[in-house]
DNA sequence: CGCTGCTTTGAAGCCCTTCAAACCAGGTGG
DNA sequence: CCACCTGGTTTGAAGGGCTTCAAAGCAGCG
């Protein structure tokens, strides 16, 4: 246990256990695979493409995002990770990304080999379901922005990512339906929107004056979730937030 | 065999065996896994979105696409299926999905029992990570087209996908350096791109002018494919194909 | 041979970008 | 302790890429 009361794998759980049951059995063998903690500062990119993995990375604080880099110096954030993610546990089949990872926030992880990975998975089945279907709510979670980054508005697609962190964090135990912690900056979410930071700030400013929600010294305020959640056409359904035998 | 003298999984295995070997005796497995072969026609929607499933579908012939729809109507397709891909796989560990599937052209596919799945899954662990990598590989495609959605223009967005399907189909021996089928419309080719058919059709007129590719009579056509790549930025990195022990 | 769905083209407008500069907050050093 | 520096935020003005609206052209098929 960390000072903090939470534990390594606690919020690794935490997501799991919303989706399906796992057993004690289960739980001490996923804790078996995960390596000491680290900590790595805001803004360090650690995982460059193309780069050959053997571990994975479990986040246990901060966050961190996928990118990938045009030559024109465009980048665009594929995916935002939280406390609970394996944020490169598809390298476990791929062996290299075709993109970034990089720290958004400070933060602290654990790696996992993926030997022990391998062996933890051949034997455990239905862990290994679990690990896999974490790998396809990634997925669903890249389609969504898909939908956001082709057919809504700037200002919808703002609304929704806002929605979407609510969630993922709440599910977590780190948002309520009032706020979350979200220390990015406005560059790095017109990354996350396939926009500029000087249209970013404008729609934030519509979005204040709207008295929708708020995002201002590292915090997302929202004052009407239902009524941002209608903005953005915000469905959770991607995020299989229930339980089911998997 | 059937008389085109393709087998029910040839192109399945063309796809995984660029990646990884696949044993005779997985092979075996692999065809145990399948139902008959089933035929459906053009633009139909056989799967929606929240609709449980217990089959995972393995496109063998015709091209099939994943779309979500927002209540303006507008559409967007998050990832066309070329044969060989197995379509749903996905629901094998989310149970249902959060999009639509649909025939862009006349299919045939081959069903598979997630039951049957997860037996071949837990026996074959090897198997079981190659399946993953199927979906993992799904995944960077969504990631790109994120990319292309986000920061590529209209007309290197469309350059892109055309690159795109030239590997993916020329992987299971459906294109050549110079040309491949597809059946769709301008229409379809807007929702895959986030675009309106009406600047679809622009892009296109400008891509035969500069003389680097056409799509006529449901056929694309590639004047000059390394100038199409430069265009597009084009690394099919993120296609994975190289063979890795996965 | 005419219907239907798809493609093509034109004209006007808007959403978002680009360029530029001012503002602001937090941290550092004199 | 304030002046300065730096990175991030905010605002304005002009421009462009894509959309919208509208209509004509075209090809395949009953």
């Amino acid at each position: 246990m960390s000072s903090s009361g939470v534990d390594l794998i606690d919020r690794l759980l935490m997501k799991l256990r919303v989706r399906d049951d796992i057993s004690a059995e289960e739980e001490a063998a996923l804790r078996g695979v995960l390596g000491e903690v680290q900590t790595f500062p805001a803004d360090h990119t650690f995982v460059r493409p193309r780069q050959h993995l053997n571990v994975s990375t479990l986040l246990l604080e901060g966050l961190m995002c996928r990118f990938k880099d045009l030559s024109e110096g465009q980048r665009q954030i594929t995916e935002i990770h939280v406390p609970g993610d394996f944020a490169d546990l598809h390298s476990f089949t791929l062996k290299y990304l075709d993109h970034g990872l990089m720290t958004l926030t400070p933060c602290k992880f654990a790696f996992s080999e993926h030997e022990k990975l391998k062996k933890l998975t051949a034997e455990y089945p239905h862990l290994a379901r679990m690990l896999w279907f974490s790998t396809n709510l990634d997925a669903a979670i890249h389609r969504e922005w898909e939908v956001s980054l082709g057919r809504r508005t700037a200002l919808e697609r703002t609304a929704h990512l806002f929605c979407e962190l609510q969630v993922r964090l709440g599910t977590v135990g780190l948002a309520s339906e009032r706020e979350y912690a979200l220390a990015i900056t406005q560059l790095e979410l017109a990354e996350c929107l396939g926009l500029t930071s000087v249209h970013v700030n404008r729609v934030l400013k519509e979005l204040r004056e709207r008295k929708l929600v708020e995002f201002r010294s590292s915090k997302v305020q929202i004052f009407d979730l239902p009524e941002l959640r209608r903005l953005a056409e915000f469905d959770p359904a991607y995020l299989y937030l229930d339980k089911q035998p998997r």
